[in-house]
RNA sequence: GCCGAGGUGGUGGAAUGGCAGACACGCGAGACUCAAAAUCUCGAGUCGCUUUGGCGGCGUGUGGGUUCAAGUCCCACCCUCGGCACCA
């Protein structure tokens, strides 16, 4: 057979795929369906490793599946919206649109060259207005519902160009086009109340037995339930209160002073009886400038107290200090906290800055308060009539008085946000809302959506939203009461648009609706869904919580989107992640011509475990290029029989090695875990190298030589194709059958058991398979290499670990 | 700072508490060749000893612990990466 020519093999086959639309599919059949779904690209205008790593895992998956005889649905489509196309737009006068499409269609190419077996059928793009129709048709369905609220929030905000900015368009508090400071300003923002379905989303987590278990950690903390009470604290000689929260009510007498966020509004309220104002507004002006990270993140906590006011202690009645520090983050709880330097580390620190009194009302047997803060369980004193009790029951014992007193409830308190959804920005899905002086907000009646994106916008990066400087757009009717009106100028975040894609594959082009209920679910939910590890919290619950919404309006009837979850680990270079904004990009580009996709994707899957880091580096690839011309090779060994080399393997060794493969191949594609199934065929092959013809083969070899080229399917398919192709088979090995092992052929009748003397391996012995204890011992002491150790010794202990291990403890006869 | 991962030969990695280093890369040796490439075969964690058959010590980020047995479990620590709500 001539050589094995990747450039001429891979575009046949791809060109085959496609006019026979072999990876189109359909919902009518009677096999079991099967979802298999990577997270939608950002058409950022070149592929890297990261996405070549995340398609050649789903490709593999939805291939096995294919060959397992299931009904596979594998789409694809664009995450089109986003910040880059408007930066790009800014920078080098190019529209958005453009600058968008010419990426898909680039970076499509490079998803075919792949071979990725996608339903090219489906493609959607999410900047589409046949796809953003049903973005804010669902948008407006949870306005109805009472889910969509506007509230003023905090933006960055850049005083020389009069823009909001994204934080990624701040470094360093300074702005990406000016490089004036930023501020942050309060402005007012459209909001999606995800926080009523907190409770659903955590409790989900039971059925999602499917998602990696750090995964549902993450979020969990995300989600952050915590169960508390709500205390107020009254200004001394005022009748004003400070609301704070607290998971910790059984410490409020050791509240020895409380703190509020910068932004809290009591600063501006209290302002003409705080003496140090202006220190106070210093202080806050220089948080404003800090990211929310870089406020939490410094080691040395910084405040400052609000001199001349004073909380009172419900408890105790004492008048305890007021400061404010940038580690209270307003949008957790009250924005306020009460402060327990005795029972927390954090408090502790800061109380010995300020040098506050420290309470102890939690008794600790080894802990001295003097040096650290007592965080765990233990009888409260100092606490009033609470004095005895342990601190576990007071928690509800002190809310329960606190109730009665009348200065506070139990509450629980989330760490989840709403999701703050509207941007200032051209390219975005426009939010479907009218201004009407008389009326209010209106929302768009459905038979006018979509609300689309106007096309005479000017792209400066400065003023308001480039949104706001089209006429045409602007300005339109009241639909309810028909006088002038203003059409709201923001767009959705992006996250919004890939809540609910993978909904939109299951009928992609619907005109009539976002899709035909039944159509998705029959295919929903997705059985395998795969991305990166970076999604793990705000995509996956948005998602999440986006699905459940639609369950609830009725046109969905599970309770979760993906049963499975598999987060790959990043492909990296040089230790950081691989991303167009980085600069750090190694596209397949670089690889393909020489190496073929073959050789790229088992590469890329065989280096490393699919969930792991993987810094990426090309040495090796050699090895699997190598290993795919080594498979093309045996074609002539096995059809042919034309070479005869001194057999080092037998028959029945060969079709043992083969059986286990396939169990041992199958059962970790199953898992995903797809680097150990490559270096088991890799072993398959080594053995068919080693046996080669022999005169009695009766065709062995041609039989282990086609479960290679099957069991390598998934891996390259371009490569099994052709050779199945020169087998004589008329259809494609895509839509081959997976083949099955026999448990019988895989039985092993001797087993080589390793002997360990004091933990140490001192030799082996081979024994009959299910062999029982009393014989074990009997070969092993009667073994030269044993022997000699255990002369002159006393066994103590002989354990045997069944078909695994012999473990011998012995001692010296005379101690 | 908080939350979640990870750390094993020169390199990527393998190993349901049971033989550490499978499978590869790179390296070395041999075969083939006029020669090279390609290919095929073999070798190797490391240090020491060796009568050249082997034998022994040390080895999975660091320090402790549990166990007949620890890369794997427990405790403390160090380093790297991901996320932290307007990058996607």
């Amino acid at each position: 057979m001539a050589e094995y020519n990747h450039l001429e093999i891979e575009k046949k086959w791809q060109k085959i795929w496609t006019e026979n639309k072999v990876f189109e599919s359909k919902e009518s059949s009677s096999k079991e369906k099967y979802y298999c779904l990577e997270m939608l690209p950002y058409p950022s205008g070149n592929l890297h490793m990261g996405h070549v790593r995340n398609y050649s895992i789903g490709d593999v998956c939805a291939r096995f599946h294919r060959m397992k005889g299931e009904n596979v649905l594998y789409p694809i489509g664009w995450d089109a919206f986003g910040l880059p196309a408007e930066n790009a737009a800014i920078k080098n006068n190019v529209h958005p649109v453009k600058w968008t499409k010419q990426n898909i269609s680039r970076m499509k190419e490079q998803l075919k060259s792949l071979g990725i077996s996608y339903d090219w059928s489906r493609e959607i793009a999410t900047c589409d207005p046949e796809y953003y129709k049903w973005t804010q048709w669902l948008f407006i369905k949870m306005w109805e519902k009472g889910l969509v609220f506007r509230k003023s929030a905090n933006v960055n905000w850049c005083p020389s160009c009069q823009t909001v900015l994204a934080n990624e368009q701040v470094s360093n508090g300074v702005c990406w086009r000016c490089e004036s400071h930023t501020e942050h300003r309060e402005l007012e923002q459209w909001f999606i109340k995800i926080t009523a379905y907190a409770d659903e989303l955590l409790e989900g987590h039971k059925q999602l037995t499917g998602w990696p278990e750090q995964v549902l950690s993450m979020q969990k903390n995300w989600i952050g339930k915590s169960c508390g009470a709500e205390i107020c604290f009254t200004i001394s000689g005022t009748d004003k209160k400070l609301k704070i929260f607290t998971t910790r009510p059984d410490t409020i007498f050791g509240v020895t002073f409380t703190v509020v966020a910068p932004e809290h509004e009591i600063i501006s309220k209290m302002k003409p009886k705080i003496l140090n104002y202006d220190k106070v507004a210093e202080y806050i002006l220089a948080s404003s400038r800090k990211s929310n990270i870089e406020r939490s993140a410094s080691k040395e906590k910084t405040g400052i107290r609000l001199e001349g006011i004073n909380a009172i202690n419900p408890a105790t009645g004492k008048e305890i200090p007021i400061f404010t520090a940038d580690y209270v983050l307003t949008g957790y709880g009250t924005g306020a906290i009460m402060a327990v330097p005795a029972h927390d580390q954090r408090d502790w620190e800061f109380a010995k800055k300020y040098n506050i009194p420290i309470v102890e009302v939690i008794k600790s047997n080894n802990s001295n308060i003097t040096e650290h803060a007592y965080e765990n369980e233990g009888e409260l004193i100092n606490s009033g009539q609470f004095n005895g009790i342990k601190s576990t029951e007071a928690f509800d014992t002190v809310i329960q008085w606190v109730q009665k007193q009348g200065f506070g409830k139990r509450t629980i308190n989330f760490k989840l946000k709403d999701w703050l959804i509207s941007r200032q920005r051209y390219w975005g899905t426009p939010i479907p809302f009218i201004h009407c002086d008389k009326c209010g907000i209106v929302a768009v009646p459905e038979k006018n959506l979509p609300v689309s994106l106007p096309e005479d916008v000017k792209f400066t990066g400065q003023g308001e939203s480039p949104l706001k400087t089209s006429k045409t757009f602007v300005n339109v009717k009241c639909p309810k009461c028909g006088m002038d009106a203003k059409r709201e100028t923001d767009t959705m975040d992006t996250f919004v648009d890939s809540s609910w894609y993978y909904a939109r594959y299951c009928d992609a082009h619907n005109i009539d609706f976002a899709f035909d209920s039944s159509k998705l679910n029959y295919w929903m939910p997705v059985n395998q869904y795969i991305g990166g590890i970076e999604h793990a919290c705000m995509h996956l619950i948005y998602a999440r919580f986006w699905y459940k919404f639609m369950r609830d309006l009725g046109i969905a009837k599970h309770d979760e989107p993906f049963t499975n979850l598999l987060t790959q680990g990043m492909v990296t270079l040089g230790g950081s992640a691989m991303s167009k904004s980085k600069g750090n990009i190694v596209s397949p580009d670089e690889i393909i011509p020489k190496y073929g996709a073959d050789t790229l994707r088992l590469f890329i899957l065989f280096a490393a475990p699919v969930e792991k880091q993987l810094d990426w580096s090309s040495d090796g690839i050699e090895g699997c290029w190598r290993f795919i011309n080594r498979i093309w090779r045996l074609f002539d060994v096995v059809s042919t029989k034309s070479v005869e080399v001194a057999c080092q393997k037998n028959k029945d060794e060969l079709l043992k090695l083969m059986h286990k493969t396939i169990k041992k191949v199958t059962c970790d594609v199953e898992k995903l875990q797809l680097n150990t199934a490559i270096s088991s065929v890799m072993e398959l092959v080594k053995g068919l190298y080693a046996y080669k013809y022999h005169s009695n083969d009766e065709g062995v070899s041609l039989e282990v030589y086609k479960t290679v080229i099957l069991l390598m399917v998934p891996f390259t398919p371009h490569l099994c194709e052709e050779i199945w192709e020169k087998l004589g088979y008329k259809e494609c090995v895509s839509t081959y059958t997976w083949p099955v092992f026999d448990e019988n052929m895989i039985k092993e009748s001797f087993i080589e058991l390793p002997v360990q003397i004091n933990g140490k391996l001192k030799g082996k012995v081979l024994v009959p398979a299910d062999i029982q204890e009393t014989e074990v011992k009997n070969i092993v002491t009667a073994n030269n290499k044993i022997m000699v150790h255990l002369k002159g010794k006393q066994i103590t202990k002989f354990i045997y670990i069944k078909n695994k291990i012999v473990t011998i403890v012995i001692k010296d006869l005379h101690i």
